[in-house]
DNA sequence: TGGGCGAAGTAAACGCCGTTAACTCGGGAT
DNA sequence: ATCCCGAGTTAACGGCGTTTACTTCGCCCA
């Protein structure tokens, strides 16, 4: 067994290229560039053999959009100290995050401000399709595969309760809305396998994650797509400082 | 004087009537549904008539992208309150901001989050060719238009020295860096009109500014493109809390 | 009042695009 | 040796932005 054939092999071969053709034109051009004739042309094939690998154009955007998320979180992965403090690990998680949305602005642009296609962005029901196990289990959504990152850098500092100080006292009513986040979040750490404390997962700590993302995020959209008021030349240390910030708000450091 | 002729009152009605088509469009199906063969055919002409109107496709789009700015000024300014003090209009404003971006969200992707297009975004020199003005100045580029509802709404605050807490220590570096973007807002509030003593203009002030914008185009930008990491049906009350918060770091009530 | 100029609009065409349908042809299983 | 099926082809459809050459008609001036 584990027999694969040269079809297989070749398929395989020809489905990479195509995406990676695609990156290609899309860093290189931008994403209107990313034209399924373009992307024969460069491989020498024509446009409607694509078609044996991808059912539309919007079909292998989408592929492209979890290939990026991918890339993406395999960079912070490997940005992230071993042996430092979960400090230093956010610390550069976020800067890597920044770092790649500004060198990558298209592919940013492609996965985290592409207004929305209305029917996407299901919430992921129990949908799990447990087939026996070839080899590596199968191609989840790259989409999770960065959500984890995130989640393994955030879980241990949430675990061993970071914010001893309780500095934002949080509106009551945005306190008992929080309550789906939690669960949703518990949910999340479990999948990723990381052991979370219920009474850990308090609502001053979702509060505190979700201003972490809601700041990361903007302040690094903000830069990708030049909306600064007037020229910030000093944009680099307006984000340290964004991070100080927020480390002092959440009781670290 | 003061003819209007004919041709020039049609070829004036038929632009407005190119420019809200290709709104309507971008409303109902998206950027790329804003097409100059959709936009004739609504009208009842041929394509090629709008190369009468616009140099190129391009050329439209960024007229257009003016016109949301206005519209959007426009909006933000009915939505300020007079008399109430200058906190409620700074949240009438960015709540209002909020609110338009999520009712708009193809509107706000196209103005908000286009990636930049490499050349544009030039630093506006004293280029102004002042003709003899006709009636209406003219045509400024509407996001000026736009800046100026911010700047209407900081300027009194900033003005009557907002921080006399001065809660954020600026880093060190970050204060020296700050020194162009001083001189940039003293100009930009020179130019609409607003007095603005010198010493009001602190590093410290323009740091909040900043901050303000960078939580507010943030904040919406996430909910418009939908990138909470899991659902917070809580957006509002979380955007509402940001607000109280931002309002505190600044030193108001 | 008439003549002509210039602007608004048209028709036809070019080269792109995504997508479909009908085909060739060769590797792999029987 | 045979058949099958899937990767790839060619040809075609309709739609796109844009250019070129043309009609047509409102306006200005004689």
């Amino acid at each position: 067994m584990n027999e694969v054939t040269r079809r297989e092999q070749s398929r395989a071969a020809t489905e990479l290229d195509i995406r990676r053709q695609a990156r290609e034109l899309l860093v290189r051009e931008g994403q209107e560039a990313v034209t399924l004739r373009a992307i024969a042309r460069e491989l020498g094939i024509t446009a409607p053999a694509l078609y044996r690998y991808y059912a539309s154009r919007e079909e292998l955007l989408s592929r492209i959009r979890e290939d990026i998320c991918g890339d993406l979180s395999a960079e912070l992965t490997a940005a992230m100290p071993t042996e430092q403090g979960h400090l230093s690990k956010v610390f550069a998680v976020c800067r890597g995050f920044r770092w790649w949305a500004l060198a990558h602005p298209r592919e940013f642009a492609l996965v985290f401000a592409t207004p929305a296609a209305k029917g996407t962005r299901k919430r992921g029901g129990p949908e799990r399709q447990g087939g026996g196990g070839t080899a590596h289990e199968q191609e989840m959504p790259r989409r999770d595969e960065l959500g984890s990152v995130f989640l393994k850098v955030a879980g241990p500092l949430m675990a061993e309760g970071v914010a001893e100080s309780p500095p934002a006292h949080i509106p009551e009513e945005l306190r008992d809305g929080l309550g789906d986040s939690r669960r949703d979040l518990a949910e999340a750490f479990e999948a990723e396998g990381i052991d979370m404390p219920r009474e850990a997962l308090s609502a001053e700590a979702v509060y505190l994650l979700l201003r972490w993302w809601a700041r990361l995020y903007g302040q690094v959209a903000l830069e990708v797509f030049d909306q600064f008021p007037f020229d910030v030349s000093q944009a680099g240390r307006l984000f340290e400082s964004m991070l100080v910030e927020l480390a002092g708000e959440s009781g670290l450091s």
